[in-house]
DNA sequence: AAAGGAAATTAGGCATCCCTAAGTAGAAAG
DNA sequence: CTTTCTACTTAGGGATGCCTAATTTCCTTT
């Protein structure tokens, strides 16, 4: 019922999915207000009653179970908002994230719930991220990212980041959406740029590495021919 | 963009839809605020740029057409909500304002333009009140509230008073609801209890002024032969 | 071991929006 | 005309959540 304390609580849980504990800085730059404020506020979370994270000083935070399941809940909020304006509504896929972030904190259980029903319980939003269940169980998701490829390497796309709305446009242009297939073509050891097929689409795209860390992919096991 | 202001707003907007100016006590009821804040805040409205209502000291606020401007999207936005929830949703109609409330104040106008849309541009929302049109045009509103009819008169339920959870429920399950005509039969001069015969309905219902007060109707225009 | 730099913290402050308590203005009633 | 009541306003204050500036801690580098 706090917009800024489940936007904490949101990144803190995201920035926790990678490291161990999420640093002042880091969420400071995610939230886009200034460190001290961060640490304000962190001491105000780890003293509330239930403790809503563990905070150690200059060590940063991590969630307790209280924060994990709150901010389970509005990530799953999010998610569903999400999948709602875009299948439902018909949005662009690079518009629902704002939208998302503005409604997830004022929705319902019941609109939560009927959102679920009409969609038939999805499990993956239009970015591909993974929706926690009703039970707040969200499946582990091994963040591999595209930058971390070879040449020769057939993967398919599983996620993206979600919240550069120019990107995902960039992206959409370029065919690279949950569920296509691709193959590394090179990879210039200069400037990390990777060229990749992707299939059922004619042509190659070129990819940066700024963006192709925002790709996410499941690897395909390699057989004994390496691809053409 | 600012919850208490579009909630004043909104208020002010309700209030001198029947009286001229919307007076510091009724805004702080209606909002379950001081009188103190509002006076405050009042003075903040009017001193804005643009000045969203007029105010003068003891004598009230009325909106600009800034203000009204504002007003009205606010209300097109709650009450397409609520038309939303209710028919896409599957909404009860008693839960459908409170959900809106919150909502209300964070969608876009994409959203608002999408769901205006899927429902096919509706003109009201599931109490009968009427909902601005995309350039904020609203058709005036006749406030014949039913306590105000007389036995032998026969009239259509135009809309009911929304804010209230269980009156909604009591209307409801009374078959009181928008588009139903009804007669009055009796008119109690003790209490003012109305007896009245739904069309289409057995039985007779017996309303308390209270609540009689809360729904309002168009009356029909009476034949040469009083109704018996 | 000392210096430098990044990250984090503390101190002090501001805007927003609410509160209570106390005082004022104006209308209705005696 | 004066009292009284109600609505309204002013004064002063508190919680929230952000800020900048200054300081501290700790790690790296030399």
């Amino acid at each position: 019922m706090n917009v800024a304390t489940e936007d904490y609580l949101k990144t803190i849980f995201n920035l926790t999915q990678q490291q161990d504990r999420a640093g002042t800085k880091d969420i400071a730059d995610r939230l886009g207000i200034s460190q001290a404020s961060v640490t304000g506020y962190l001491q105000k979370l780890a003293g509330s009653d239930p403790p809503l994270i563990l905070y150690k000083k200059r060590d940063g935070a991590s969630l307790t179970e209280a924060g994990t399941r709150w901010a389970l809940k509005v990530i799953r909020n999010h998610r569903l908002i999400e999948t709602f304006l875009y299948r439902t509504l018909g949005y662009s896929w690079d518009r629902v994230h704002d939208e998302a972030c503005r409604m997830e904190h004022v929705i319902s259980e019941e609109f939560e719930a009927r959102i679920a029903e009409l969609l038939g319980n999805p499990t993956h939003d239009p970015h591909g991220d993974p929706i926690p269940d009703r039970n707040l169980h969200m499946p582990d998701e091994k963040a591999l990212s595209l930058a971390e490829l070879q040449p020769g390497d057939v993967a398919m796309i599983e996620r993206v980041s979600d919240s550069d709305a120019a990107l995902l446009r960039y992206l959409e242009k370029n065919r690279l959406v949950p569920g296509k297939r691709l193959t590394v073509k090179e990879r210039s050891p200069f400037d990390q740029n990777m060229t990749l097929r992707i299939h059922g689409v004619r042509g190659k795209v070129v990819l940066g590495p700024s963006v192709a860390q925002q790709v996410f992919v499941e690897k395909e096991v390699r057989h004994v021919h390496t691809a053409a």
